[in-house]
DNA sequence: CTGATTATGGAAATCACTCGTCAAACAGAT
DNA sequence: ATCTGTTTGACGAGTGATTTCCATAATCAG
């Protein structure tokens, strides 16, 4: 399930939104800010805006928000909105991936270890991880 | 932590190799039982005796064995054998990644992602895979 | 000793995916 | 209409995974 520098981004931007929620943010202030270089951040908002994470607006005055609370948004949904699933192994995600998984008898350990993974970074919200520090 | 293609090789490799204790077996007679290109094989197999998981012969009556009893390899052992660790973000691995990281409120939460990992992947052995099926 | 057998090591080809840029098209506000 | 800022798709460098090939070294059997 390696983390992605565009999951990284990712993160780091609903973390910026998190604070200023209601008014619409322009990417290039959140690029700046968090250093992410802009036309790629372009690229990730807008992934997060298909995955109803973020809102956004154009036209001047435009820009982006948190489509939600940030205690509705966990790093799972953050996670699978860019990279599609939090499995270690392909076999986790679609046992058709591998002509092997029916007799593996490795197959259940990757099961049992997305399971795991999902539940620990459901229980994440941008809530209770936003306030703690800064 | 995606599990690449080497290691999943490496495991069934090492299944294998539970069933046949003792004597050696020849890379050719692993790659065709588990439809694993050969000569990437023999990459891999080198690397498993390098990290002491496997044991080497040379020499016709040659080829490898498992270097200890099944029941002390464990999953966790063969993952950091092949790809050095099993954590999620690179940070995890090692704080210097990201210069972000002493500030990052996020950082706490790879960490014992890949220590939850760390800790259900050391628990599964290939003692305690190998017999339930098959 | 000789020859067959088998692992070792390095170089390199191929492939897929990630990261990042660019430019043109589109929509909202004034 | 114009300005601002998002949307979209195409594109290219770079990186790492996967895989093959070959020349070399060690070991065993005769
Ligand atoms: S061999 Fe087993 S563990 Fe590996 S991909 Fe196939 S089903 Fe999954
Ligand atoms: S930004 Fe935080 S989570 Fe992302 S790599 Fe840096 S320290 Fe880790």
């Amino acid at each position: 399930m390696e983390i992605t520098r565009q999951t990284d981004y990712a993160i780091r931007c609903i973390l910026y939104l998190s604070g200023k929620q209601d008014q619409p943010t322009v990417v290039d202030e959140i690029a700046q800010e968090m250093s992410i270089p802009k036309s790629f951040l372009s690229k990730i908002v807008q992934k997060l805006s298909r995955a109803a994470i973020l809102e956004s607006f154009r036209g001047s005055k435009g820009g982006f928000k948190l489509a939600r609370k940030p205690a509705e948004i966990s790093l799972l949904d953050v996670i699978e909105a860019m990279q599609g699933t939090a499995a270690a192994n392909k076999c986790a995600v679609d046992k058709a991936q591998c002509n092997l998984s029916c007799t593996c008898i490795v197959h259940p350990v990757w099961i049992e270890l997305r399971k795991q993974t999902e539940d620990y970074l459901r229980g994440i919200n941008f809530e209770n991880l936003h306030p703690k520090a800064y």
